[in-house]
DNA sequence: ATACGTGCAAACGGTTTGCAAACAC
DNA sequence: GTGTTTGCAAACCGTTTGCACGTAT
């Protein structure tokens, strides 16, 4: 952090913190969790905050919805999500599930897919017998 | 439509027609082009109009950057989106390269992956290169 | 004639910005 | 001390809503 020339303020620490505790955590959640140990921190703050974080490789997030995105620590507990455009539930996968696809893509393209980024829509078991009953 | 028992108005068709012409379309691009035929039409009933066609089945819509979603043709030249973090740029694929996966997560979970919906994030090979320079 | 559909304006959720005050260095 | 970072308030973008008017059936 220092290194590379920014400041260690006790907000940086506490955003930090409060992903790592909350594990998938939108902003909201975020300042939420945040101000239960300092109370005045304002969610303009928690965006640059995650913003810088993101730059420097420590965050990382996704968008598992079409509301706010989700922020987790980086290299941490890897998944691919599945979410159901039928009841909302969210399923978490292997990313070793894709790992065909973006092997070829690499070598073919030199396209790197950011495997954690995005989630996969569809419909879940129980929601496609329902559709067709 | 009337089979739906929904009336046939002007402006249904004409957004459908804009999402035919356009390819893929922001809302806001949709209205730019109805209005180039009838200036009158209003936003939001082009996001009343696109939720209706969806639903319907004519129209599906994708989310290739973190704004707007885009609006295609339903079942129309199927592909699948590279959207590079660097540069922004998007590139189609053949869905066929998802099938194995897709294939996999029917039999195994019953869940049936939108190919479509979601782009694939990640970073062309310009923007790698020049990531590591 | 009577729902259904539209335009408008206002609100919404999520995010970004300009600025002056506060603080890490 | 000085330049970065913060809090605040206001703006922003994309989207949704309530309501009175308009219109396809």
């Amino acid at each position: 952090m220092r290194g590379r020339g920014y400041r260690l303020t006790p907000q940086r620490q506490l955003v930090l913190e409060a992903v790592a505790t909350l594990g998938h955590a939108t902003p909201e959640a975020i300042v939420t969790e945040v101000r239960r140990t300092a109370t005045a921190v304002n969610i303009s703050t928690v965006y640059r905050t995650l913003d810088l974080l993101e730059e420097l490789g420590l965050v990382s997030h996704a968008h598992l919805t079409h509301g706010a995105p989700t922020y987790h620590v980086a290299g941490q507990d890897r998944h691919i999500h599945l979410v159901c455009g039928g009841c909302g539930t969210i399923s978490e996968l292997s990313p070793d599930r894709l790992a065909g696809l973006v092997d070829a893509l690499r070598e073919e393209l030199g396209f790197t897919v950011n495997v954690d980024h995005v989630a996969l829509a569809g419909r879940c078991a129980d929601c496609s017998a329902r559709a067709h009953g």
